[in-house]
DNA sequence: ATGAAAGCGCTAACAC
DNA sequence: GTGTTAGCGCTTTCAT
């Protein structure tokens, strides 16, 4: 491990094989012109060497990171670790890496974030959400690399966008528990103002709400984002004692419906019969649980992939194209 | 976005500063001789200019990265998230930067990730579990940072570790069992040979039954590592139809024991009445449930803390001490 | 507290 | 297919 001695570079290699710099350079690039024998006996020495070969400097030279900055807002969060691996894999296609961000669901946290991964020269930057500090968004807008924003559709899009309208995908949820036969439909959501996916899935459950004539004010503030299982129980057990006439309650995610499922359970009160739950995200729990969630599939994956590919496209000189994912309302057991 | 000029150096605000680009330098680095006026004069005019510091080429000159490279099997789960959470918070207030890789529980995957990953010169590499390549494991040993294996312990190590014993930690769920009074006891985990903490855990169980007196063969394989909830439920039926005489179920993870737990809901099975069940790794999932599921928590955020103090350390030129932790039994509804 | 010179390790650009 | 030269944008080192 503590070997002082200095790691050897390319000219070391170079000596070794007796050939130049250059031509140790060429042999570690895929697709250079250089005689197979050659590039073959190259890295054997280097690899006898020890060298390693370093991106530093190359980067440097090239003026090329192979990163792509990515920011999320946690995580420990199923959904954006989908994300980050669609993203990442699809990189990896172009040996591009990921240096990635956890802003912890504040805008305060994503501009240092910014600023801290924009200095690492990054080819690209991918951002979750439209909503940023001002600062934040003039650095976004300054950068000369693209920028995607994701899992929203921004009002003013600062480059490009890879998302969907978190209210156009809760208001499918409403029309589907309206078309069940439900009226008195609550909302168990994050406190308002920090996390704007949540904030907009509010405002599409109270539109969708209004568009039927119902009344949208059964809502529940269930904590700071991101809302847990636990979090989801405990505003369960108020809404049952605020709005004891509930018939369906509509979910900010799968993970708060699933602590909502759990407390009904645990109060003997029957899901779907007493109270239809739907919630967000289609994550795992949701498929496997008893009675199986209803949720929003939102592609998470998905998003990565598609935004990795525009990226891709864009540094490739072609035009990005922006792409509205359209989530998909998923029917299960806790609503039937 | 696609401005096309040349993104200002430190030349360009010492020109506009009417400083040197060493003043310039200095500007940016927190604890420098510099008077107050000119530093911030320096970084108000790089403000407008929209000049952003250039890790690149401040990497390259002082041999100072800033990153700590970490490879974990998979992002998307809640214990290795907590661990890179721990990690992340805990370097930032040293200003380093994580570089992840996903191996995908394959150590195929994690020799060519250490590679890539070292390229970029990080100051230190942490890798989950002792189990590597012939050829990763010479890079790790032959690379003079600090290496630090986690979530085990090594049998030889290859310099550092942070972790616990895989095996201990079931043999204490085992003899809580045996203490309950159970005696007929299985083990639901994944197909051996990938997962090598899974296979450590496998052998605790045997090892464990054995002191006891008991028969440790009633082990199900669940399918390639890591094992979802669903695969826990299949394997849970499984288990069922093949060993119906079994008392208690140890599973590889709180996910595989949920799994069984929701197997047993829709069979009208009992837990624990029927079946004692127990999980491992204090998943969110197992103190919402009902009934909340026995498990073992690691502490997953704690090993990331550690490590990320552990490498801190070694940086200042301290001393090094590696970690054993403790894993704390937990024992909840499921096995009561 | 500030500046001048040199160079980190690689590769773009050009020559042959 | 290979070599030479120069320089990417910083910071180390030394001088003042």
């Amino acid at each position: 491990m503590s070997n002082t001695r200095k790691p050897p570079t390319m000219a070391d290699v170079a000596r070794v094989t007796g050939v130049s710099p250059m031509t140790v350079s060429r042999a570690f690039k895929a697709d250079s012109l250089i005689s197979k024998e050659r590039r073959e006996a190259i890295l054997r020495a280097a690899e006898d060497l020890g060298y390693v070969f370093d991106s530093t400097a190359s980067n440097l030279r090239s003026q090329k990171s192979g990163f792509v900055a990515v920011t999320i807002p946690s995580i420990n969060n199923a959904n954006f670790a989908d994300t980050v691996g669609g993203l990442s894999d699809t990189l990896a296609t172009r040996d591009m890496q990921i240096l990635l961000g956890y802003t912890n669901y504040n805008t305060q946290e994503e501009e240092r974030l910014i600023e801290q991964l924009l200095r690492r020269k990054p080819q690209a930057i991918v951002v979750t959400g439209g909503k940023h500090t001002e600062r934040g968004r003039r650095l976004l807008e300054t950068v000369n690399i693209p920028v995607i924003e994701t899992w929203d559709i921004p009002a003013e899009p600062i480059d490009h966008y890879v998302g969907f309208s978190n209210a156009n995908a809760v208001r499918d949820m409403v029309d589907h528990f309206v078309r069940a036969g439900y009226r008195r439909i609550a909302f168990i959501g994050g406190d308002v103002g920090r996390d704007t996916r949540g904030s907009e899935r509010r405002i599409g459950f109270a539109a969708a709400m209004q568009v039927h004539g119902l009344d949208a004010s059964r809502l529940i503030a269930a904590g700071l984002p991101p809302i847990s299982m636990r979090e989801g129980a405990n505003a369960m057990a108020k809404l049952i004692e605020i709005y004891p006439d509930t018939e369906a309650i509509v979910c900010v995610s799968d993970l708060a419906a699933y602590g909502a499922l759990t407390e009904c359970r645990r109060l003997g009160v029957p899901v779907p019969e007493r109270f239809a739950i739907g919630g967000f995200g289609n994550y795992e729990i949701g498929e496997v649980c008893v009675p199986t969630l209803t949720t929003i599939n939102a592609f998470a994956r998905e998003i990565g992939e598609k935004t990795a590919a525009l990226i891709l496209d864009i540094l490739d000189g072609k035009q990005g194209i922006d792409v509205r994912i359209s989530p998909e309302l998923i029917v299960r057991d806790s609503s039937r």
